[in-house]
DNA sequence: TATGAATGAGCCTTCATTCAT
DNA sequence: AATGAATGAAGGCTCATTCAT
């Protein structure tokens, strides 16, 4: 309410802030307090006494951004049906995309989460109920609606794993893609020209695991009869 | 010459083994050297004395780790090209899975790639180019090979990626599969199925770009005709 | 505020005290940390944290002791012109002598110099430009006064050497001389004494220099006639 | 007796010949076993196999160097009274020099002398009784004879130092002479140069203390009338 | 509330020395 | 006699945290 409040709010804002950006740079055991509260502008006991200790500063950081990136969805993600179902499998993956790689100080939670995946620390259960599961479940809604009836439960939560590690692998393997593949290019174009092949990409897997329904009935021999 | 001199691996050996586990487990900049000779049931100096700094046994890893997955590698990878190209597709998946997710001793070197992937170390440009580009061309000329001359050079490419981002995923996202799908399991016979999936998905996925040629003639829009 | 904190003496500077003692005694590189804070009643980390480094720390140490010996020179070593020739040399042997011998807690910055001979580190030059050589032109100009145009640039030079040489001496070889001289006295009378013969010396080098003008012409031969 | 124990005294006699340089060039406790070891091309075992410890190879190499040197010395040092007594001194002076100064494998005891007079260890009490005080004695007797009875035994002893510490001065602040005197060579011309301007300024010195003959009968008003 | 100096556990590394062959 | 791997004490330094104002 008073002045000086404004301002508390401010430093501890400015904390979560910093160590977001230092986290997603380095993660959270490389991450150094001296180097979060300089760049926050703050003094070095700050972070122990706003958030208790370095964790205390983490489970505020994965807080923050997650309800940030929930506000900042698209709604059909939280279940709109709107559109054909391969038009919101697109959409869906060039959100994902964009969350996962555009270089602004947006799409923090997509990073954090990428970083969370390698190094689990006690932010892990809140960061899979609040964010992933959700985002997890509509897409499995849009491919059960691509695949009908033909599709088993298992193959839908199958497919959509496939679908999701396509796009992460961009993020986590950045370093070597830019190695092996130097020509890349993360700008706003790059990123649709990749939604665009991971979506046909995926689209083609769907139609071909709609005709072999059960992927255990798949067998490498019958790949030989040059139908697929 | 005596018996003991046999059975008692080399300190050395020991230490690279150690390190390995323990780099795997927490990663280069949080395993502690103390922490590594005591598995390897050696001395504090140790490290220092065969290998210079820890950094020079990481090098000592890598080169250990990568020189063995080498050689593990089943000879087709290297460009045998007996089968029919979906078979070896498969098998190359298969492997590819199973050096990620078994639980063995074996198949480090795909655990530290990963690792190596987050947080990069001196030794990233030797594990790209001595590990990683082989496997990737292998892998594009098995594409090329199911694609003929319906696949642009850059489909492949994108192609290849997007096999590669489905496995990878199982390993990079192993918490968060076993959390979301609780039912996953890593035995042989999980992972013969996932591979059997990633499979069918990308044989479907490149069926797919070869009607469509370009990836960047791809419109959501024509997907709702009903072609797919 | 509190009177404590007029009677502690800051922590900063109490490192820098113990450093100098500690330096003095053992040198640089055999001075240890944990042996410096221990006599400066201090944390192990308070050197890094105020002084980045030991070397940092050695730094702050020539830093102080060169300022505070530079305010402590009689200000007749700056140029000051008042009295002879004569009794300025004198005035300058008996105050270099005694900032190198008396074994009080002042006069640090001649023994830091004396190790710094020996034992150069990254201080050595701004050693040099900030003490030695404000002195040594100092001495230079004083010698000029006494040899007139007699005396060449060179002779000045090398006789201001041989001044200081005799000074450095008993510095340097204090241990030697303690032990081949046994009654040498380093208390006030005896550094007074010295002086006294170490003016005398050097007025009668001078003297004998003026009249065989260049070193390069003295020849031995010319000794045994009986001039000197 | 052996050809083995040929090749013994071999790597012994390196081993000494590799301190001896490696300890001249950074100092005892800087010097390290591992490096004297490579430099001799023998094991890290072999100091402490020949010489019990890093300590007992530097009792060695004094040991040996002393030997080497009172060996060395020309013969007048010893108390040859050949010459005029200023020629004597003139010599004396110029092989004390040489011996500091000339870079050459030989000559390595004076430089062993000027490290212990810094870092004395358990090989001083050795130096001084089997080095120095020969030396320091028959300097004595030089100027004894220069001075005749018009100088006292405490004067003839002052005068010593004086000449020791003018030559000494060279080696000490080799370093510092090099900055303020960038000119100065100490190649055989300007080490013979040297000589000449210590020679005639001690000689001086001499001459000056005859003739006012207690050191502390000198004021500096006596010196304002001119006459040295 | 905010500051920055102080704390101490713990890290990697170095080094002379010892052990086993 | 010679080798080189192994040893462990000790060094400088880093870091999250706490204290005193």
């Amino acid at each position: 309410m008073s002045l000086s409040n404004d301002e508390e709010t401010d430093t501890r804002q400015r904390l979560i802030e910093a160590a977001t950006i230092t986290i997603i740079e380095q993660g959270f055991g490389a991450a150094k307090v001296r180097d979060i509260v300089a760049r926050a502008d703050a003094n070095i006991a700050a972070v122990n006494y706003h958030f208790g200790s370095k964790e205390g500063l983490y489970a505020a950081v994965i807080q923050y951004n997650a309800t940030q990136a929930m506000e900042d969805l698209p709604h059909r993600i939280d279940g709109d049906e709107a559109g054909t179902p391969e038009g919101r499998l697109r959409d869906y993956i060039r959100n994902f995309l964009q969350r996962l790689l555009v270089d602004t100080p947006q799409f923090t939670m997509s990073k954090l989460v990428a970083r969370e995946m390698i190094e689990p620390t006690a932010a892990f259960d809140l960061i899979i109920e609040k964010f992933v599961r959700p985002q997890y479940l509509a897409l499995n809604a849009i491919i059960r609606a691509i695949g009908g009836n033909d599709l088993s439960d298992e193959s839908v939560r199958r497919c959509a794993l496939s679908v999701v590690g396509q796009c992460l692998y961009y993020q986590c393997a950045r370093q070597v893609v830019a190695r092996i593949e130097p020509g890349f290019e993360y700008g706003p174009d790059g990123i649709g020209r990749l939604a665009d092949h991971v979506t046909a990409f995926s689209l083609g897997g769907l139609s071909q695991l709609k005709r072999s329904p059960s992927c255990s009935d798949f067998r490498p021999g019958s790949q030989g009869t040059g139908k697929i």
